[in-house]
DNA sequence: CCTACCGATCGGTAGG
DNA sequence: CCTACCGATCGGTAGG
């Protein structure tokens, strides 16, 4: 037969897998938010019917947590790696806060999904979330702390600088855009440096 | 009859009107979403029926409307009389941080609706909202860049430092609590200095 | 303030 | 991958 070998023509049919279904999800998800989007705008986006979904997943709630979980578990071992091997307190809370910051200009649907949704995740994925994020918050905390201890750093309350340094960096994603003026390099180099500020860098 | 006088036993009967309705909207909407709220679960929270509610308001929309609205423009309405009658630079900038900041420590589930439901808002309305933030959002770069002519500031990219300090300070409503360490006039305090501290005080 | 009810849509299943 | 369909729930209305 002609059209025979599809495998080589992919753009002839829609090639659904659970890749793409989780690519739909995260679309949308991210423009109208968990309880916002219907599995028919999902299907609607793969140019199929909602049963069909069901081929690629289990429920609506895995898709959730697919996205939330890897985000949150990509964040711990991003900031694990970028402050391995590093000795200066100094570079170690620039480089985490730079990495946390690129990822957020890179990964603008990501977060967005786990800074309005996560709530609407059962337990006890919820849990292991919040577990996740609290030792990451708890590292940059310590790292302000351990700046102060040791005379690099000047902050009266180094829980609330390390609030206001992470929620900045969040908040990248939802001002960030790939045709704007500033690429996610230059916004995460600036945000690293407004976070050594923040600390008081003598 | 011996119990007609309600309005002197106002814990007799539950005393519904439009503002207990938007107040029991307001709690929901910032718990769980404006679409993961259901209509029945505001009437629910106020010992009527869902129909009932239709007495005190026109649409769940309209909730939302009332919420978001009102609180943007208060929003500005507070930036406005923070700043007036100041001249210096610095001290319109600190003042401006501090009375923002401090709103979302004291109005905690107004800012999470709006910065969580605002794109679910219908136009009109949305539009509106959008431009009243813009014109916050322009003032405070407003004032960096004035800052940084004048040689009291020194950072590299207003816009950038403007997006910082603002999300920082909405961030608070994240994380904020009643009953926690800190104060909301110590965070609004910590918080202005913060700011000073990114656009590079001399 | 209520009961009764509307059409629409939800996430998900049966069965092919 | 589909059609057909499930019970539940949605925001909202009729009518009292």
């Amino acid at each position: 037969m002609v059209q025979g070998v599809s495998a080589q023509r992919p753009e002839a049919r829609a090639t659904v897998n659970a890749a793409a279904v989780r690519e739909a999800a995260l679309a949308l998800f991210a423009e109208r938010g968990y309880h916002g989007t219907a599995l028919s705008q999902i299907a609607g986006a793969l140019g199929i019917r909602t049963p069909s979904l069901y081929n690629h997943m289990r429920a609506k709630q895995d898709l959730l947590r697919d996205i939330v979980s890897d985000t949150t578990e990509q964040v711990w071992a991003e900031y694990v790696a970028s402050v391995d091997g590093v000795d200066d307190v100094v570079e170690r809370l620039r480089r985490a806060v730079k990495t946390y910051a690129l990822r957020h200009a890179t990964h603008r649907r990501e977060a967005l999904i786990v800074n309005r949704d996560i709530d609407s995740l059962e337990e006890p994925v919820l849990a292991a979330v919040l577990d996740l994020r609290r030792r990451h918050e708890r590292a940059i905390r310590g790292l302000i702390e351990e700046g102060v201890e040791t005379g690099r750093f000047a902050v009266a309350v180094p829980a609330l600088a390390s609030f206001g340094i992470l929620e900045m960096c969040v908040s990248i994603a939802r001002w960030f855009r790939d045709e704007g003026p500033f690429s996610a390099a230059e916004v995460a180099e600036e945000y690293s440096d407004y976070a050594l500020r923040i600390v008081g860098l003598k």
